[in-house]
Formats: C-alpha cells, structure tokens, sequence
DNA sequence: CGATGACTTGCGCATTTGCGCAACTACCGA
DNA sequence: TCGGTAGTTGCGCAAATGCGCAAGTCATCG
C-alpha cells in the first residue's frame, strides 16, 4: 500500500497536534483579552498590554510567549520596548467564530 | 456613569471564560479527532468514536462529556448506546478557523 | 561607564488535566 | 429475572499550566 497517496494519518495527526496547540493558546481569558486588545490591527508594548489585561509583567511576557510560539502573534522590538500585533488576519477570523460558539 | 448602558466589562469578561472554555475544550487533540469524525454532520456512538480516535471506552467518555459541558456537541439516547453529534454548525466553522491558523 | 526602564527567564508551588483501571448504572435478549 | 453489552463515574498518578517573585538581559540616557 502506499503507492502514490504519502503517509494518510501522520499528516492529520500533525495537523491535529497544531491544531490542538493553537487552541490551547487561546484557552485563557487574559490571553483572549490581549487579542481583543491587538484586534484593532494596533501594536501594544508588554506594559500598556499588562496594564489593561491586569497581571503582572512576568507574567504578560509568559503569555505573550505562549501566543507566539503557537504563530497567533508576532513581536517587534523598537528601542528599549517590545511591540506585540495579531500574526494574521484568520486570527481574528478565529477569535470571531470561537466568540460565536461560545455565546 | 453607567446609566443606559449595562456593566461594561462584566459582560466582555463572562463572555471571554465563556470563549476560553470553548477553547479548551478544543484543545487535545483525540477530541479534535472526535469532531472530525462527526463533521459530517452524521452520529457517532462512544464505542465507534472510542475506536476511531484510538482510545480506551472510559477515556473517550471524559472527553465526550468536556465537549458537551463546552456545548461543543450533544447527545441523545438510543437504546443502549447513546449517539453524539456536533451541536450547532458554527462549530464546524470554528474547526475550520482553527485549522486555517494552525496550518 | 553606571543607572534606569522595558522585557525575559528561572524557580517553587498550587491547581488542573489526561490517563488507566475498577466499580457502577442503563438498557436489551433469552 | 438473569446475563451481557454500552456508557458513565470514581480514584490515584504523572505531566502540564498559571502565578508570584527574584534575577538576568537589552537598550537608552546622563
């Protein structure tokens, strides 16, 4: 078997496994609540985002980090200050159809 | 203040641990693989789901009831065996979403 | 160079989560 | 009524997660 069609449940179990992080990265309000804050297609710095989410810091940074590493969000550094913005427009899609199940 | 207009944030905050429970729910990905099942719209008992995704009966159990408590599917009784399906078409939309972004 | 401000990283801790296994309940067929 | 099949629930455990706090890195300014 296997001829011509690759590997069938590997992919989708890799896709599954991406599918699952990415999921799990918005599976916390104040990480929800910094993409509400980014959605206006903005940059925020790790402070203006910390101060209106409402946790400290170190811990802002730990989102943040838990955002990027799943490809939700890209950072930019600009002078002493790091700047945070959606990674791409199907996040807000996602964001959106999430809102809609959840209402 | 807030003589019209009901309690702002409240409401935005219900509705993001609301969004992060749905995105929990979301978030492993034999559950994931139990919604792919079911996007055709068709039902799936426990035992047949339990095989498909590659999981011990009791396991697959637990899970089924996160997604039901996350409103994510919904389940009737037939006879012996209680059938599941998804529970509202916006969540195929948001599968769809999640797997746009985790591409 | 210090010194200050902006982030990140490391660490310990309490909570949560997925799993396997055993026990329990619910529905048939004989 | 008595098995037997189909699901659910309870329990203990290992791993992951969010948090607060301290310490480290990086860039700006005097």
């Amino acid at each position: 078997m296997n001829g011509v069609m690759a590997i069938a449940t590997p992919p989708a179990e890799a896709q599954r496994d991406r599918s699952a992080a990415v999921a799990r990265a918005l599976s916390d309000p104040k990480r929800l609540c910094v993409l509400e804050n980014l959605a206006d297609g903005g940059e925020r710095s790790v402070g203006d985002l910390s101060r209106n989410v409402g946790c400290q810091v170190p811990n802002m940074s730990q989102h943040l980090a838990v955002l990027r590493s799943a490809g939700i969000v890209a950072s930019r550094r600009q002078g002493s200050t790091v700047l945070y913005r959606i990674a791409d427009p199907s996040v807000l899609e996602l964001v959106g159809a999430l809102q809609r199940v959840a209402r």
